[in-house]
DNA sequence: GATCTGACGCTACGG
DNA sequence: TCCGTAGCGTCA
């Protein structure tokens, strides 16, 4: 409100555009696909599920080939089942189905071509005997040279020689997006099949195919749904003699002891027929429910292949006026609507998935694959009828983006493909604006559909605008679930925007904002960063990073040993058997057992945050240790405990990025959180109880464990203490300044070797971290209780130390004093970018809640790093020295913005 | 009886 | 009575 910038967006009512762009989302959701609910089926359908083919139906060849890809989450083909075959699936990290057992698979990148064997048994034996030694699957594959002739001839599929490439179970055992049971290092996926299926096949299918009749039958395998199925599978109870198949080796092996899922897959063998097995009772995916039985045959082997989910799909579409199903147009047609594309003055998307649902929708917890794309053509960002009389006039194209097996493409279809590229390309590339929610989700499908005609560079132009950031930048703290919860917060009709709702306007504002153009972006800085970020953030995730899987091994073989080495100490300590690693029961070992508490009066020791209890956490047990040897041991246990923790059982990993999810602007990461990886080594002492031999110290370093592609290598840069830098600024306190003058000093290591009173060069990086935490502690306003307890001195010393501080550098005291006045005066504080923090409580009666709303306010100022300091790279060998020196420059031309009174120092290695 | 779930405690990380 | 992220483990 007080910078121009604000003043003069907020001002005015919402302009038209801003409306427009939600009037366009809102009216896409409110065409969103239907679904059946799983309720509203029949019982009759609940069980079960089929299609219907003609009987002319063939496959291309013999034996038949199907081929499966998918490059977002799920595969999206399921081929026919013979009777009573069992297929067992395994999906890649980044959802893709790597392997599918039926009788024979062989694996190429992202394509898997499953052979089909006309065999009569289910599960011949002999094409899974050697499993039990991955290295010896290729030798169970056989390659017809009708289907080498196949790859040979389109391009697209490479089918994977499997002489030169051996199979390899590590291709398996890729990123297993959720929990299954592992086979030695094979992990196994799950099975599906289902049981009305089999009954089917043995009464209604077995007679109509002697009565020649034109129904034949297709189970339903839970597709794109790995999860329900997933880590489900009940084994028999049966002989081992009774050949089974991989499955009962798996059971031979004692795997499938870890715990099978009664409500999911139960697998049985019985004696006069197949296999049977049920649905999974609760569980049932939405895409198994929404799976409509499609009302008319499709004549032909091409046809049956466009039986896939997304024409089940627009089967289910309403029937909109506006949808234009793309593959239905014809060439001229295509024209037509690509010159329209290209005219159109913004692109609204949402992606489909395979159950019906769109970004839209609330979030499922497994995200179900994506099938298509519901592009909105906006020709203009001023109307406003949309949803009345203008509705037909824009065009929302339907594109798939499944792919199909290239031998039973059509040329119409082939060109469709073109067609969606095309409409892609004008999407990522064009001069349009991109609207979409979830934009990060949108444009890392986007990439991975191109993966190898598409870099995430040709699309760094991309204007996104998000309404989810948008909305978050509002307001960081309460962000809406879902677009629904979006629309219902910031969007009511514009009669509802009121000179009382602050808020309400901002986030119209915002909306507005992210319609113009990137000019209007760049008068608060973080809009630029935006729609950017998002990209980034999608190429992040597309790309993963390779584990060292025989250094994890090994330094985790190593960590077991030392922690059971340490808990048997820690029992002999104790005097009793106790769980280490339960708080709560090494809270009655310590305070009612051996009574630690009463014997360190003098101290205070720290309780729990919620039950003021005593607290087992480090800061009470270092102050326990000199009692007891057991507080030690717990600590030594822990600091092995942690890293062992985070073990991985991938090869390759890839972060999720979300830009949304923290109240100080910060991006956050799951799966795993990069962020949060150990980043100094652990030192472990390795007892050697053999006489004679010397302690061993090993150091783990969990860094190490990520190891760059060959021929590239990591390089890592970060800016010295930004957060300092940015308080001398903030502040403009002299000391400070003057110790960011001298660009080789590090403010932290010259703190601590004043602080302990040792040279400079003695300083070990564990100090340094220390002498970091007390002074950003006393900064943000920690109490000298607090103070004493980090540095583990008295409460004199430490408020001593509190006062030298702030008397040195006074004019940070005063910047504390002012910011926590702005926040009384305005109830929000601003931090260097523009960004807002409101804070409500500061106005609160309660002395507690007030001050922690100042100490956040003062904290908030501050943190206004939007990343963390530090950027990784994976960069090829050849250009290490000049990526080091331009990333440099880069990074520290950000000082320039906003003027900032001190410099910002980069430091880069590899 | 096995399994799931949410609250809580603790520990990393970042600043 | 520094704050704010994620993640793991225990326990009811």
């Amino acid at each position: 409100m007080e910078s121009p910038s604000c003043s003069t967006l907020t001002a005015g009512p919402l302009s038209l555009a801003a409306q427009t762009v939600m009037a366009a989302l809102r009216a896409q959701y409110a065409g969103r696909i239907h679904r059946t609910r799983h309720s509203e089926l029949g019982t009759a359908e609940k069980g079960r599920r089929f299609y219907n083919h003609s009987p002319e139906m063939e496959l291309p060849s013999q034996p038949a080939i199907s081929l499966f890809q998918s490059k977002d989450n799920t595969f999206s083909e399921w081929e026919t089942d013979e009777p009573g075959s069992l297929k067992l699936r395994d999906y890649g990290l980044d959802g893709s189905l790597l392997a599918l057992n039926d009788n024979k698979i062989t694996v190429s990148g992202n394509h898997i071509l499953k052979i089909h064997t006309q065999s009569e048994e289910p599960f011949p034996m002999k094409d899974f005997s050697d499993w039990e030694d991955p290295q010896a699957v290729p030798d169970a594959i056989v390659v017809p040279e009708k289907q080498r002739e196949i790859s040979r001839t389109k391009k697209n599929i490479r089918l994977m020689c499997l002489s030169e490439d051996v199979f390899k179970a590590e291709r398996v055992t890729r990123a297993p997006p959720r929990k299954r049971w592992s086979f030695s290092h094979l992990q196994m996926p799950a099975m599906s099949c289902s049981k009305d299926f089999i009954e089917e096949q043995k009464s209604d299918f077995g007679r109509q195919n002697r009565e020649g009749s034109s129904k034949k039958m297709e189970a339903d395998c839970f597709e794109g749904k790995m999860e329900t199925v997933e880590g489900v599978m009940t084994m028999p109870k049966q002989r081992k003699d009774q050949e089974v198949g991989m499955s009962e080796k798996i059971q031979l092996n004692g795997l499938w002891s870890e715990g099978p899922d009664k409500e999911s897959v139960v697998y049985t063998k019985t004696t006069n027929h197949s296999y049977i097995s049920e649905f999974p009772k609760q569980k049932r995916s939405a895409s198994e429910i929404d799976n409509q039985i499609h009302p008319e045959h499709p004549e032909g082997v091409k046809e049956r292949y466009a039986i896939s989910a997304s024409s089940r799909l627009t089967l289910a579409l309403p029937s909109d006026a506006r949808v234009c199903d793309t593959s239905r147009l014809s060439q001229e047609e295509r024209v037509c609507v690509l010159e329209e594309a290209s005219r159109a003055r913004a692109l609204v998307v949402s992606m489909v998935y395979q159950d019906g649902t769109t970004q839209l929708d609330p979030e499922q917890k497994p995200l179900p694959a994506v099938c298509g794309l519901l592009v909105l053509l906006k020709k203009s960002l001023e109307s406003l009828d949309l949803d009345q009389t203008g509705a037909a006039k824009e065009r929302v194209l339907l594109l798939r983006l499944e792919q199909r097996p290239v031998w039973v493409q059509q040329d119409s279809q082939h060109n469709q493909d073109l067609f969606t590229r095309e409409i892609l390309l004008q999407m990522v590339c064009g001069m349009q604006s991109l609207v979409c929610y979830k934009s990060k989700d949108l444009l890392r499908t986007i990439l991975r559909h191109f993966s190898r005609d598409l870099s995430w560079k040709q699309v760094a132009a991309c204007q996104v605008l998000d309404p989810q950031i948008a909305a978050w930048l509002l307001d960081p703290a309460d962000s809406a679930h879902c677009f629904q919860d979006l629309l219902s917060k910031h969007c009511s009709l514009p009669a509802t925007h009121t000179p009382a709702q602050p808020a309400l306007g901002h986030s119209k504002v915002r909306t507005h904002a992210n319609t113009h153009t990137l000019q209007q972006h760049k008068q608060e800085g973080q809009k630029t960063v935006t729609p950017v970020l998002s990209l980034s953030l999608s190429a992040m995730e597309s790309h993963s990073i390779h584990v060292d899987k025989e250094n994890l091994k090994k330094t985790s073989d190593m960590l077991g040993n030392k922690l059971k080495q340490l808990e048997q100490e820690a029992h002999q300590a104790a005097g009793q058997q106790f769980l280490v690693s339960s708080s709560a029961q090494l809270r009655l070992v310590l305070f009612e057992k051996l009574r630690l508490h009463e014997r360190c009066e003098n101290k205070k020791l720290p309780k729990t945050v919620f039950k003021q209890q005593q607290s087992t956490s480090e800061a009470a047990l270092l102050q326990l240790q000199d009692l007891h040897p057991l507080p030690k041991i717990i600590l030594e246990h822990r600091q092995v405990k942690y890293p062992l923790s985070l073990s991985l059982s991938q090869s390759f990993i890839s972060s999720t990025w979300n830009q949304t999810s923290t109240v100080s602007g910060r991006l956050s990461a799951k799966h795993p959180n990069f962020q949060a990886l150990p980043k100094l080594p652990v030192q472990i002492t390795k007892k050697q109880y053999i006489q004679g031999k010397e302690e061993e110290f090993v150091t783990v370093h969990p860094r190490s464990m990520f190891i760059p592609q060959e021929g590239w290598t990591f390089l890592s840069a970060d800016f010295c203490q930004v957060e300092l830098r940015l308080l001398a600024h903030l502040s403009s306190d002299p000391e400070l300044l003057r110790i960011f003058q001298n660009p080789e000093a590090d403010v932290f290591t010259m703190l601590a070797s004043q602080w302990w009173g040792i040279n400079e060069d003695s300083v070990s990086s564990e100090d340094r971290d220390h002498a970091k935490r007390i002074v950003y502690s006393v900064v943000y306003g920690a109490g000298k209780k607090r103070l004493s307890g980090i540095l583990r001195v008295s409460l004199e010393e430490a408020s001593h130390f509190q006062d030298s501080f702030l008397q040195t550098y006074k004019e940070v005291q005063n910047f504390i004093q002012h910011t926590v006045q702005h926040c009384h005066k305005y109830g929000y504080v601003k931090s260097i970018m523009g960004r807002r923090r409101f804070l409500p409580h500061v106005h609160s009666t309660d002395w507690g809640v007030r001050n922690q709303a100042e100490r956040q306010a003062v904290n908030f100022v501050v943190l206004v790093a939007q990343i963390h300091d530090e950027l990784l790279f994976e960069v090829e060998d050849s250009q290490v020295e000049d990526f080091a020196v331009l990333v440099k420059e880069i990074m520290e031309s950000l000082e320039h913005i906003d003027c900032l009174g001190v410099s910002l120092n980069v430091t880069s290695w590899v």
